[in-house]
RNA sequence: GGAGGCAUAGUCUAAUGGUAGGACGGCGCCUUUACACGGCGCAAGCCUGGGUUCGAUUCCCUGUGCCUCCACCA
């Protein structure tokens, strides 16, 4: 039994005894009440490092006390690999285009290429020790999903609530597709600003000047002293010759540039906002690629053009002034590619219509922490636009949508055919216009359109008779807070939409973990910790550890300490089990009763309330104070209580044994969410037999009330450890060791019930009452060591 | 520009309207039969300024710095 732990052998042989066993199992027709999680599906973008093994562990601390706490845990485990950041790894990975190989071969190669990822990715969350249940697995671009995903947009087009028009997009023209607003991101760029003269005594200053041939109005503040008089008036683009109005608008800004604005179709939204409010008239200067579309500039990607006209509007004499600045632009996110603006035909979801309704929703949710509500709040409150699904790229969800090439009307596939694919399938109906002639959607879905069915798609959403309705609502939503306003906003979104439901009862909201300096981890910055290098130093057990150094939603640097820390935790607990297995072979089973001794009563004082506290913590998903507490109580258990009882376990004192078993099995227990291997490994070794369970996480959670409370008992015993730390300082101080035998104790007034236990933690021979050289912190007492 | 969070020893991190706790690291003592991957001890800390208060690290305001998210970006 005793030697080292070695915890590469017992993490690799449970990993696969739990799976073997079925330990984390959802019993599809079991009693107990169900409590389901909506794991996030990771992307599968090539990358897995420690900041996910953060996160996901947070959700297991809960998910495993659920367990414990006797309920039937739904915990799936799904796969995004649906959308534009998988295309673009195996475009990476293989140097190719969708484009280049054909839409039909890159699917193919995509599928298997995130196959292998997926194989990976799952060894890694096995290895960390999520306990999900792998047969609920998913994958967002399976068969089903895709049925899910279709029969979803195929309701809300039946209801309306998704559309289909032309209006202007946010764009990207490397990726060449229509993206989202919450794809964009900012970046910082030099530019320059220019002041172009124009007709009639109009100066507009513009970092875009390539966009003069899409000019059509000119803008001013209604309230500018200064250009106010211009309204009205027509003015000439310069180069270009067109002739736009003058028009006020309060959007304006008197004192930026030269307070008067071009307004173009599109260089940013609130051109967009003009075109619609004055129903201006559209000049589209740039195409799909990014190429210029007007005038002798056709063909010119947009940089070039842009020197081409401030090269001609200098020869001219029309520039009169150039700044050099760095200003903010929208990029898309993955390809850090200066958007634009294009007017395209795009499938939306509606929801501008339901803001109110779903900041209500996002108040009766239950937060955790609660200030990640506010996040929640202002996004919904600042949405401007509908929601665009609709992307032009190759790997993804098809809309089940074919054009009637006669009459132009959508045609919809029929619920009962799903999931199809319009390019290679056919209607099963003519068009209403009678028609049998039709063009196929080649667009795919944006991949939150599909991940924000994970409930549904968890509950196998109108195929699995009674699945979707014993899970949903579920319980809880883990997820970190950057995608708020993407996955959590957009589920609750169709939620309502499908439901009329919140789609969980709660969310639990974790931050990022971060490189040791507090920095976020980039594969560009290469200051990636994977998980597995850490697993291989320090053990899953310790990887955890580290997870649960910090609360919920905040950030946690990756902090090489906290795995030392947790290494030494489980060195101390696999210690532990050897002290008293050593000394008492066999667990006992006997119930715990109050203790005769005052050392053992007051263990069993503290280990109540420990549990008492620890579970309220857990009920409101605050693992991280409940770890703290357990921890404290394990130490205490270990550096006072073990102290206090040697003198009687050498002494053959049968009755420590059970009060030895009893506690360290409540501490197990208590640390098994977040320590699942060792905890696990010395239940089986030890207390699975006489607890009843194959596994300490199918176990019963310990009950405060099966161990005595007292409360004298409680402030007598920390008396008794008090005089303890006071004798351990004197002995130090006189460079004894702690077990050195001692004559006598001198203490200035009786201690009673306990003295046993100082002399045999000590090893003093006898106590005598008078004052002594030496104070004991709180107590008014003084005591004195003769030696 | 708006919103949210954070600021505590060398490092990471708690609690608290009245002596600031822990961990890592440092230093020292103890070779003690669960553990030297150990035990015990020591040193070391409340971002700036203002307010409320008998008293502020804590509450309020301000500044500074860091991290998110959003908006603007002619």
């Amino acid at each position: 039994m005793s030697g080292k732990y070695d915890f590469k052998e017992v993490e690799a042989r449970l990993a696969e005894s739990w799976e073997r066993n079925g330990v984390y199992r959802f019993e599809r027709n079991g009693n107990a009440k169900v409590y389901a999680i909506d794991t996030p599906p990771p992307t599968i973008s090539g990358l897995i490092h420690v900041g996910h093994a953060y996160s996901y562990s947070q959700a297991d601390f809960v998910a495993r006390y659920k367990r414990m706490r006797g309920y039937n845990v739904f915990y799936p485990f799904g796969f995004d690999n649906n959308g534009i950041p998988t295309e673009i790894l195996v475009e990476r990975n293989y140097k190719t285009t969708a484009e280049d190989m054909g839409r039909e071969k890159f699917s193919r190669l995509v599928e298997e290429e995130t196959k292998k990822y997926e194989e990976m990715y799952r060894r890694t969350w096995t290895q960390i020790g999520i306990s999900v249940d792998w047969s609920l697995r998913y994958s967002t671009i399976s068969k089903e999903v895709q049925r899910i995903s279709q029969l979803s947009f195929l309701m809300l087009a039946n209801e309306r609530r998704a559309y289909r028009k032309e209006s202007p997009s946010i764009w990207c023209p490397k990726c060449k597709t229509a993206i989202s607003q919450m794809e964009l991101k900012d970046m910082d760029f030099k530019s320059r600003f220019i002041t172009i003269q124009f007709s009639d005594g109009i100066q507009i200053a513009t970092t875009r000047p390539e966009l003069l041939p899409a000019c059509v109005a000119v803008m001013v503040n209604d309230k500018d002293e200064k250009n106010a008089e211009k309204i009205g008036m027509d003015v000439t683009v310069p180069l270009f010759g067109n002739k736009v109005k003058v028009i006020g608008d309060r959007r304006v800004d008197p004192e930026k540039g030269t307070g008067v604005v071009m307004c173009c179709t599109f260089g940013d939204l609130t051109d967009i906002e003009w075109y619609k409010a004055y129903n201006l008239e559209l000049r589209i200067a740039i195409d799909e690629d990014g190429r210029m579309l007007l005038g002798k500039y056709k063909g010119m990607k947009i940089r070039e053009a842009r020197e081409e006209i401030i090269k001609e509007l200098k020869e001219k004499g029309l520039v009169l002034d150039e700044k050099e600045i760095v200003h903010t632009v929208n990029v898309h996110e993955r390809c850090n590619t200066e958007i634009e603006f294009l007017v395209k035909k795009q499938w939306y979801i509606r929801y501008l219509d339901i803001k109110e309704k779903l900041i209500g929703l996002g108040e009766e949710l239950d937060w955790h922490p609660e200030y990640m509500k506010v996040r929640y709040k202002n996004w919904v409150s600042g949405l401007q636009w509908d929601w665009s699904i609709s992307r032009q790229r190759y790997y993804g969800v098809p809309f089940p949508v074919w054009y009637c090439r006669k009459c132009g009307e959508p045609v919809f596939a029929d619920i009962g055919a799903l999931p199809v694919n319009p390019l290679e399938q056919q209607p099963e109906k003519r068009c209403v216009c009678g028609s049998e002639s039709f063009e196929p959607e080649t667009d795919i879905m944006d991949t939150w359109a599909t991940s924000s069915l994970t409930p549904m798609i968890n509950g196998r959403w109108k195929t699995d008779s009674g699945l979707f309705e014993r899970i949903f609502p579920m319980d809880l939503r883990p997820q970190a807070h950057d995608i708020i306003s993407f996955w959590l906003f957009t589920t609750i979104v169709k939620s309502y939409l499908h439901t009329g439901k919140l789609p969980w009862k709660s969310a639990l909201i974790s931050g990022h973990g971060l490189d040791s300096k507090g920095a976020p981890m980039h594969k560009s910055v290469g200051n990636i910790v994977e998980p597995k290098v850490v697993i291989e130093r320090y053990g899953a057990d310790a990887l955890r550890w580290w997870a649960s150094s910090s609360a919920p939603g905040s950030d946690a640097s990756f902090q090489e300490k906290e795995l030392v820390a947790g290494s030494k935790l489980i060195n101390k607990l696999w210690n532990v089990n050897n002290f008293i297995t050593m000394n008492y072979p066999e667990a006992s089973d006997a119930k715990e009763g109050a203790g005769k001794n005052i050392v053992d009563r007051w263990i069993l004082s503290i280990c109540s309330t420990t549990i008492e506290k620890v579970t309220s913590l857990f009920e409101q998903y605050d693992y991280y104070t409940a770890r703290r507490e357990v921890e404290r109580f394990f130490w205490i258990f270990c550096d006072d209580y073990l102290e206090f009882v040697k003198y009687r376990v050498y002494g053959g004192d049968a009755s420590v044994r059970q009060h030895l078993d009893g506690v360290f099995l409540a501490i197990l227990k208590m640390l098994a969410p977040f320590m699942p291997y060792i905890t696990d490994e010395i239940y089986a070794k030890r207390y699975s037999k006489v607890d009843g369970s194959t596994s300490i996480h199918v176990s019963k959670w310990p009950v405060s009330g099966e161990f005595a409370y007292n409360k004298e008992s409680l402030e007598h015993g920390w008396r008794v450890a008090k005089v303890l730390e006071s004798v351990r300082i004197l002995k130090h101080n006189i460079k004894m060791a702690l077990n050195a035998p001692v004559k006598e104790l001198v203490i200035s007034e009786r201690i009673g019930e306990g003295e046993d236990d100082i002399k045999g933690a000590m090893n003093i021979s006898s106590i005598s009452i008078g004052e002594g050289s030496a104070k004991v912190d709180d107590l008014g007492i003084s005591i004195e060591l003769r030696t």
